[in-house]
DNA sequence: TTTAACATGTAAACTGTTACATGATTCT
DNA sequence: AGAATCATGTAACAGTTTACATGTTAAA
């Protein structure tokens, strides 16, 4: 149940309400290491409460609660972060697509792996946005690593898909390229 | 769902068991695109093969039933593939640990660092071995992609990662020796 | 002969998505 | 006044895991 460890590890770095804890998951988990959506999100802030691992530190207009971890919620994020799991959980639907890709023809391939280039240097703006941003508040606080290392894990990890995808194509006219060879050589 | 089209992609390379699929799930699938049980592997197969995206070629000992993509199946998959999802789900238990990394104390998060950079370096043996393998089997037939992309795929990431753990390590360092550097001008 | 690997299945419990539901507050 | 955003919730359904269940074949 990695829900309720990754709500903990918002809220350890500082409190937040259900509303900003779903905008939070949209902006900066869903896209590389957690999805979850409102209906999730709430009912499970409910269960820690009851459980004593978050608490109500405030309310405000339209029902609004802010909630903060409390000692027994730090401790079990510390003990789930420090209990190595040997099979996580992977589920990433692109990289299912990367690995399919090789069914359809030459043409089709190469369109989708200049989507993908795209996409992962629209996600390096994006992150070099939220990393010039952190840098800027880090300038006060230099122990500040919460953000930091999540966005610069975030840049290598499109950086690479970015990569790979020229890679590929670059296979994939070394292939043409070959034939082409092939067939005049048979031509002769 | 998925994994009726992780399924289906993997019968568009060759024909195999439930049996063999889940291995293949286990040992290529598992650590960065999908992740299945041989318990929902089965009566999914049951499914597409009611549905006619895939067919029963042979039946073997053991009750064992070999099954093959059908022209449908294909078709399924290429419509798949070539229909982008603006939103796919991504859920990574790793990622997210390294996400909520900075809730811990340095000498904590510079132990997972140094876990996770044995791991990188233990999944890149393996992929760099299947690349010889699937390197070997294309001197042969110049076209087969399969594996080929994904392969390279997993070596990049795996590579992405240990190098961003090795970043995470210097930013400590250079944390630590910024705050030894505060306290000894305090002193003077 | 016994152990490991092969081979498939089901049911209950749990996790996650979609759709429905409601109302308050802020901004234009 | 109306629209957008803030804010929380539930129910039905779909997808996934865990545990149980069973039997076969090959290898040591």
């Amino acid at each position: 149940m990695s829900l309720r460890h990754a709500l903990l590890g918002l809220l350890a770095d500082h409190p937040a309400s259900g509303y900003d804890l779903t905008r939070r998951f949209e902006v900066s988990l869903q896209k590389y290491a957690w999805h979850a959506r409102h209906s999730q999100i709430y009912p499970e802030l409910n269960r820690l409460a009851a459980e004593g691992l978050i608490s109500v530190v405030e309310e405000g207009a339209r029902g609004r609660r802010t909630y903060a971890i409390t000692e027994a919620g730090r401790e079990e994020v510390r003990r789930w972060l420090l209990t190595p799991n040997k099979d996580a959980v992977v589920r990433n639907e692109t990289v299912l697509r990367m690995f399919l890709l090789s069914t359809l023809d030459h043409a089709e391939i190469r369109k989708l792996l200049h989507e993908w280039i795209a996409e992962a240097d629209a996600e390096l703006e994006r992150v070099c946005g939220a990393l010039d941003r952190i840098e800027e508040l880090r300038r006060e606080q230099k122990d500040r690593w919460f953000g930091l290392f999540a966005a610069e894990y975030g840049r290598r990890s499109f950086q690479a898909q970015r990569e790979w995808a020229e890679w590929a194509l670059r296979q994939l006219d070394e292939a043409e390229q070959d034939g082409v060879e092939r067939s005049e050589k048979e031509n002769r």
